[in-house]
DNA sequence: CGGCAATCTAGAACAAGTTTCAGAGTTGCA
DNA sequence: TGCAACTCTGAAACTTGTTCTAGATTGCCG
């Protein structure tokens, strides 16, 4: 699937890393103040201290950008999650709790998560490494929360994968103002049934 | 929540509704043939015979011409369906039917495919009104087809909302190659599993 | 018919994403 | 240390969506 250098990349020496925090913080930052739109390529250059060049360099479109600016805000997600577990009783509320945890978590930032969520679902085949990889760290959060009793069935992970979808929809339909939170609630907790519904057996 | 001047617009002349027309036709031809990117809006211009103002005019943005191009393309689907119910026997079967049947006139088509979803799912709220009316008819379209024996409650508009979702970014997923058609029935046919669960009483 | 208001046309201009390039700076390595 | 290869910088150029302007056309009303 992936024809980019992502999977073998060289390791980065520390001032690249440095370079690239600064790069993700700058966007996140804009991301936050303004939205999708108000992260532009040559202002992210700036902020962070780095020619356009290099800025497409280490992620080669604005969409790749915001990709991976989500993937390193749901790491941070993903530790919080690990230091306070959900503690609802069956899988489908704990799947639910923690998808509203993080819904509530967009809320606080909506304009970082228009950003966010925007380029993840507009994002092209170009792009399909880096959205795997959110994917599957969503999938792996998700996994978590549930805390199934033994190893997810395929049934099981359809639903996982489909309640994914309807998060990411219903995160920008709400971002959009063409649905409630109250819809958005009800959506989730709708989709989430699906999880007990595939319970094996 | 529509702001522009949709609802109360005059009517076209009989010059003016042509010129819709071929851009619609102008659109539709471009994006079957290269996708999203391909519709580009000189182009359109062009094939259409019609000036970029006033393709502007009629279509403030090529998100909006995209989402109006697909309320055109549901509509001819609507009515094939119309003619053609699905005949499966529970609701949710029919439903699954009708979603896989409008899969698969999106596979025959995939660029023109591309180009309406990515339009769809990216439009932002300035295009609300016309993203609304994609919505409803595409409500309309699965309340028929699932047939159901009453008027449909709240949860199985949830149910029938969360579909729409799951459906549109299954689409996107299998477009992008991250998905397999066998995963996109596998999930069509998980989440339709809703509406039966969905049932009153 | 004459004229006004809206619409349409052609084309320039602008905005932001992306590409390119020459030269300066770094790094790895013998 | 010295050099070859790679990386970074700064700036300009290019692409495509969008806006603007000036002048022609159209549609309509008296």
């Amino acid at each position: 699937m992936a024809t980019e250098p992502k999977p073998a990349s060289p390791p980065l020496t520390e001032r690249q890393e440095a370079r690239r925090r600064r790069i993700l913080d700058a966007s996140t930052r804009l991301a936050s103040r303004g939205g999708f739109d108000a992260v532009q390529m040559r202002e992210v250059a700036e902020t962070s201290q780095v020619a356009l060049g290099t800025l497409y360099r280490y992620f080669p479109s604005k969409i790749h950008l915001l990709v991976a600016t989500m993937h390193d805000q749901f790491q941070q997600l993903h530790d919080a999650m690990l230091e306070r577990p959900p503690t609802a009783a069956t899988p489908s509320a704990r799947v639910a709790e923690t998808l509203m945890l993080a819904f509530r978590a967009m809320q606080r930032e909506p304009h970082l998560a228009e950003a966010m969520a925007r380029a993840l679902i507009f994002a092209d085949r170009s792009v399909n490494a880096e959205v795997d990889a959110v994917s599957r760290l969503t999938l792996t959060i998700l996994v978590n929360a549930a805390a199934l009793p033994g190893p997810p069935t395929d049934r099981q992970l359809s639903a996982l994968r489909v309640i994914v979808h309807t998060w990411q929809s219903a995160l920008v339909t709400w971002l959009c103002g063409r649905a409630s939170i109250a819809e958005v609630r009800t959506d989730i907790e709708t989709v989430c049934r699906l999880i007990d519904l595939a319970a094996p057996g």
